[in-house]
DNA sequence: GATCCTGTGGTACGACTGTATCCTAACGTC
DNA sequence: GACGTTAGGATACAGTCGTACCACAGGATC
């Protein structure tokens, strides 16, 4: 058997199995012997390409972080180099949202992550999905959009950004709850957008 | 040992112990024996007032219901009958926010519990914090806000309600990860209400 | 061709889990 | 005072967990 093994391939592998567990059945059901069955292998090779359970979870934190980021960064590329202000917003937040199974398989897994990380902060949220980064990105394209008159004069870019990201957030937990549709959802952010953006008046 | 016992008391001060684990240490680290030790009491005991580990776990998601919504309606009973639509806004979503020690506690374990039930929807939330109810009333305030003129007149009651609501909860796990102080959040949620509650503009 | 390293199967160990069972001390009832 | 019920102590059992260890087959290297 022994052939020479590509291992970060291999590792990639285990770890969607790891988040497919965790997106389906909680992070609870996740234990090294569930892996190994979801991927289709062996105990002893899930021990063997992550030594502890602690590296076999932050590897799974570290993938979902990389893949919340890159949806977001993918679709900000996707429109363009300048792009009205709104839709910059508009994208990015709705990028967030869990708009196909993918991706809300992920945001499923990333609350189980975010919960467990609340009360254990020993494998905490580490990549922490940028927040401040993209926090700090869309503050400054709102920052731009009072400028140019585009928006009410007397918004405050940042906290408008953080309260767009925060409602965002909550939005994810209702549709995830099912007490939501993406729809539903999609129509409040763009609410909230239309309600910003306009010249006139808060 | 046996006197008559007062089941209801000893099935609260476990709940009590129960949730002290859950909010601490995560619901991962509540065992039947956990619980049995915190509350100071041996293993049987637990077993005897609570025949199951899932009439256990029940016992503690709606002890959490109660009193989240106790908060939110002894805030709302405190200020009076008839007072400004704005207040009774900032009132109830202030009583979501964890401003001491004990919300924040609950508001840890009710987040366990929420992250839980998405993955296990068995002993999902049931009492669900009854956000319909909370939702329909508030809409009514804004509705009548609105009414009176005291609140931009193209706003939809509904849709600002929601995402009020949204945002709190947003809010409440941004303050929960400690990426944001309470402070913070109370004042994001006066900078909506502010905008909101202006006679002139959106 | 001998040797070493890499990848994997199998298995075992101690800790912990929920649950079940047996036993008994103190009470209310008669 | 006898007796059934209540409240709980003690222990046992089967299962699962993370981890450790042994064995070994197949390439790579010399």
């Amino acid at each position: 058997m022994p052939r020479r093994v590509d291992h970060d391939e291999r590792r990639r592998e285990l770890t969607a199995a790891l988040l497919r567990i965790a997106s389906t059945r909680g992070l609870q059901a996740v234990s090294m012997r569930e892996v190994a069955a979801e991927a289709g292998v062996s105990l002893r090779v899930v021990q063997y390409y992550f030594t502890d359970k602690r590296t076999l979870m932050a590897s799974g934190i570290a993938e979902l972080a990389g893949r919340l980021d890159r949806r977001v960064r993918e679709r900000a590329a996707a429109l363009g180099t300048e792009l009205e202000p709104r839709a910059v917003l508009e994208v990015v937040l709705g990028a967030i949202l869990p708009t196909d199974d993918d991706s809300r398989a992920d945001q499923l897994a990333w609350t189980a992550y975010y919960a467990a990380g609340l009360t254990t902060p020993a494998d905490a949220v580490d990549g922490r999905y940028a927040p401040d980064a993209l926090e700090r990105w869309l503050t400054g394209v709102v920052a731009r959009a009072v400028e140019e008159g585009r928006v009410v004069a007397d918004a405050d870019p940042r906290i408008e950004v953080v309260s767009l990201l925060a409602l965002t957030n909550g939005l994810v937990s209702s549709v995830l709850g099912q007490q939501r549709t993406v729809d539903d959802a999609q129509a409040v952010v763009r609410y909230r957008l239309d309600r910003l953006f306009r010249p006139a008046a808060g």
